[in-house]
DNA sequence: CGGGATCCGCGTGGATACTG
DNA sequence: CAGTATCCACGCGGATCCCG
C-alpha cells in the first residue's frame, strides 16, 4: 500500500489539501519528477489519491486524498513525531 | 526508520510483549531469517528494539519493543486498518 | 536455536533528455 | 507546466549453506 520511500512523504505534503504536480515536486525535498510520477500513480491506483486534470494553457493537474488517504494522515504524523525524537536523540547524544 | 517493508511487520508482532527470534521468524508469514534479523538489527540500531541475550543451551534471544517503539504501534495499527479497508472494497469492487 | 555468509533477482530511486 | 523514456546504481529481499 504504501510501497516506495517516497509514499509516507507525498501523504504528508498532500495532507495540507490539493496540490499541482509542480508544488509537490518543489516542495518534497529532492523528490525526482520520475519517482513522484510514479508514486501519484500508484497511490491513485490504490484510492488513496485523486487525479484531477484542469484542461488549460498551461496545463495543470492537482492532486488530492481520498477519504480513505486521509485517514492515514494521523498515523503518518505519529510516525513522523517519533522519527524526530529518534534524530534528536541521536544529535544530543 | 522504517527501512525495509518488513519492518512495520515485526514491529507489529512485537507488539504484544517480547517474542524470541523464532518465535518472530514463525509468526511473521514468509518472512526469511537473514531479512528478520537484518531488520531487527537496524531497528536496534534505531533506538525500537532491543535485544536482549539469554545464554544457556539451548540459546535463546529476547526481542522486544523500546518505549520509542511502542509509541509506533498505534499508528501502524491504523495504517493496517486502511490497508484491510482497501483489501474489502477490492474484492467487493 | 539463533543467527552470519554468499549469490542473485528485482523494485525503487537518481539523472538526464525529451514532449504535448 | 506536467509529465514520459531511457539508462544506471543500489538497497532490499529470497534461497541456500554453514556455524557456535
Amino acid at each position: 500500500m504504501l510501497r516506495g520511500a517516497w509514499a509516507p512523504n507525498v501523504i504528508w505534503y498532500l495532507s495540507g489539501g490539493p496540490r499541482r504536480f509542480g508544488e509537490l515536486r518543489h516542495d518534497i525535498p529532492r523528490i525526482s519528477a520520475r519517482v513522484l510520477s510514479a508514486r501519484l500513480r500508484e497511490l491513485e491506483s490504490r484510492g488513496i489519491v485523486v487525479r484531477r486534470l484542469i484542461d488549460s494553457s498551461p496545463p495543470s493537474a492537482e492532486y488530492d486524498l481520498t477519504e480513505l488517504g486521509r485517514e492515514l494522515i494521523p498515523a503518518i504524523k505519529s510516525i513522523a513525531a517519533v522519527g524526530t525524537k529518534l534524530k534528536l536523540r541521536n544529535v544530543s547524544c
